[in-house]
DNA sequence: CGAATAGTCAACCGATCGGTTTAACGTTTT
DNA sequence: AAAACGTTAAACCGATCGGTTGACTATTCG
């Protein structure tokens, strides 16, 4: 009886959210754009990071879903999708009995519930 | 006025973290391992996979502090660590206002507040 | 028009990845 | 003592990583 792995886990999204999500440049990336859309120039420049770095960054964003680009003119602006964070989330979520001693002690307040509720209805 | 940057971020905890999670066989392993605890061998079986394999997986896991063994005789068994994974779950609640609808309107219920109460100051 | 700007592409770099194989080590079994 | 077991260590493999440089394509500005 699989406690987790009854839930299908969509590996491919899930790789490419993580993996993006493992470097400190692109999590910060991902801060900045939390603020306000950027273009890729002012995403490089706080990293004196060159364009093609960041270009290459801001990619693995993008396959990842976790930023769209709109060019307008010879700008490309970019902006965060939370939606797929939700997806890495969720998949956290999974987790969160294992460390969440609240949820822990509710949920045995509840199974102790149940098992008072199975006994009544026993007698 | 930075919105998320202005927690620190311990940079190096997420990079291992994610950088584990990243890899489909680790998540799975971390899902067994949410069962049960599991020896390494256990561990490397259902995914026709060497030792020496499974044992590189699992040698992520526990620099991620994702997971900790205890050598017991011959065996190597490991037991899921979750606080670190409540750690990246905290990263990524940084941005839940971005998916989340029900917070988003709440938020601008809250703001349509102030502005009126802003409104009424003036007046 | 020509020059500057914003960005990509392709090649390249050393480092790390996921995985294997072979050898070795300590533990348990016989 | 010898054999079997559970695991790690080291060397190696091709692939990918993060990053650079230089050449190229568009767009905008003067």
């Amino acid at each position: 009886m699989p406690i987790l792995n009854h839930m299908v886990e969509h590996s491919a999204h899930l790789d490419a959210v993580f993996h993006a999500l493992a470097d400190p440049t692109r999590r910060a990336m991902l801060g900045q754009l939390a603020e306000r859309e950027l273009t890729i120039g002012e995403l490089a420049t706080p990293f004196h990071m060159s364009f093609a770095g960041a270009s290459k960054h801001v990619r693995v964003l993008e396959n990842a879903g976790l930023v769209t680009r709109t060019i307008r003119g010879r700008t490309h602006l970019c902006r965060l999708e939370a939606a797929r964070l939700a997806e890495a989330d969720a998949w956290l979520r999974r987790y969160e009995r294992f460390w969440n001693a609240k949820l822990d002690s509710l949920e045995a307040l509840l199974r102790a519930e149940d098992e008072a509720k199975a006994k009544k209805v026993k007698e």
